[in-house]
DNA sequence: CGCTGCATTGAAAACACTCAAGACCTGTGG
DNA sequence: CCACAGGTCTTGAGTGTTTTCAATGCAGCG
């Protein structure tokens, strides 16, 4: 089979990027040449939809490069960001067939998928998958818990400022830098979006970013480069202990 | 040894009422016993704090009889709810050392506890544990994105129509009713606990139950017992639809 | 140049919060 | 049996924050 592979799609599992932190961490090369026979790529242009709420799913995944969402929709079109998935996050659930959320691409994404009956067949067989999956499912826990205090108790400005905070800080692991002083970094969500994952109005979203600016706590360059100036008082605005608060 | 067995704890797992729901429902009768030498059960009384955000945890366990709350607090005192744990939820996270959350009882409460230690242990051998906490935690994680929802999108109207919807789906489910018509239960919490879980002040909370009562969704008889008229009209206020909206 | 999509800003209205008073309930002690 | 204390809950009035509605600004692109 000569598919052609999407760009960013890896040449296989040696050279994939996403590998020490993704679903098969564990994997050997065994289970890894396993996984290779039910597994394909796949990509799909932002702002597409990926999963439609209610829909059969037959495939699980990996996001391997890109940004998608997860969202869930009132029936007179209030929507709630639940989950924000970045590459080596994992999608669908095994052993659910209906999907619960939609799921969209916010940039250009390339999936690694794996066909479902088998990876559940597999899943029972190999202790690697579902013990790593274990550990993903319990750190999306805590961020969902984390989310539940933004959502429940924060006020507006504070919001912004630890959506700020968040990307700052996952930003920062990325390139191994520290969570000190000044940070720069690009949003890799509209105003809306971000209205969506903090239960605001996107006219608020951008009066509080507008605030935020006009006292000095963060810059702009467009819309969507922002620099902290000084990252201990973006946590202050918070609302979160200097320590940096999310988990331990 | 002959440690007095706290009143409500089963003489053994054979007796467990929440055996087939817990995160050893999977087990067999070996692993039950293997389980059983590091179990132990301690109860703790309507008000006490099971568990302090911060403190290291040395065991994990699972609910058995009461209800007990997962709460953060931010320093000014701004509570949130996180997980409303009833009998058979799991309490802990194996590989974690410190408490993220503070877990205090709501009721009196007896728990099952395990050595963390030898738990952790015994997870990597046996495939049953990990698997039915995989799935437990993957329910929570649902349940979280759910209350995501209700925190970030409706009105204090709907939050309460929500909160009471979800438990009296709760209570059908124990007493194997179903959930159409008339609908009679106990509310487990408190106005302030309601108010904590539902992101909103104790005096919006008891503004709203009135107002549903005026507004004849519900009446109250005391401060916790209450009677749902139509659920379908309850479901309408919370704003899901009809078919009861929560997970498939 | 005039789209289109995204973002900002303003004014008025809606909503939930704060503060404060009082009602209700339950258990205790006189 | 009653009175009282302490906790819980309800209700009201005023305030503050966020939303809503509407207009305008700004950038990329045919």
């Amino acid at each position: 089979m000569s598919l052609e592979l999407p760009i960013g799609a890896p040449r296989d599992c040696g050279d994939c990027q996403i590998r020490h932190r993704a679903v098969c961490a564990r994997c050997d090369v065994d289970e890894l040449a396993q996984l290779d026979e039910i597994k394909y790529y796949r990509s799909y242009e932002a702002g597409q939809t990926v999963i439609w709420s209610g829909d059969q799913m037959d495939f699980v995944g990996s996001v391997v490069t890109g940004i998608a969402t997860l969202t869930q929709t009132m029936e007179d079109g209030r929507t709630q960001m639940v989950g924000l998935l970045l590459p080596s996050d994992f999608v669908g659930r095994p052993g659910r067939d209906i999907a619960p959320y939609d799921v969209v691409a916010t940039s250009d994404i390339v999936m690694c998928c794996f066909r479902k009956k088998p990876f559940e067949a597999m899943m029972e067989k190999t202790p690697h998958i579902a013990q790593r999956l274990l550990q993903m499912t319990l750190d999306e826990l805590d961020a969902a818990r984390e989310w539940m205090l933004v959502l429940g108790r924060k006020k507006a400005r504070e919001k912004i400022a630890s959506l700020l905070a968040i990307i700052a800080r996952r930003d920062a692991t990325l390139k191994l830098a520290n969570l000190q002083g000044k940070m720069e970094f690009d949003l890799p969500l509209t105003r809306e979006a971000m209205a969506d994952y903090l239960g605001l109005t996107l006219e608020t979203v951008s009066r509080q970013i507008s605030a935020l600016k006009r006292d000095g706590v963060i810059s702009l360059e467009g819309n969507r480069h922002v620099t902290v100036h000084d990252m201990d008082r973006l946590l202050e605005e918070a609302g979160d202990d200097s320590d940096g608060g999310i988990l331990v």
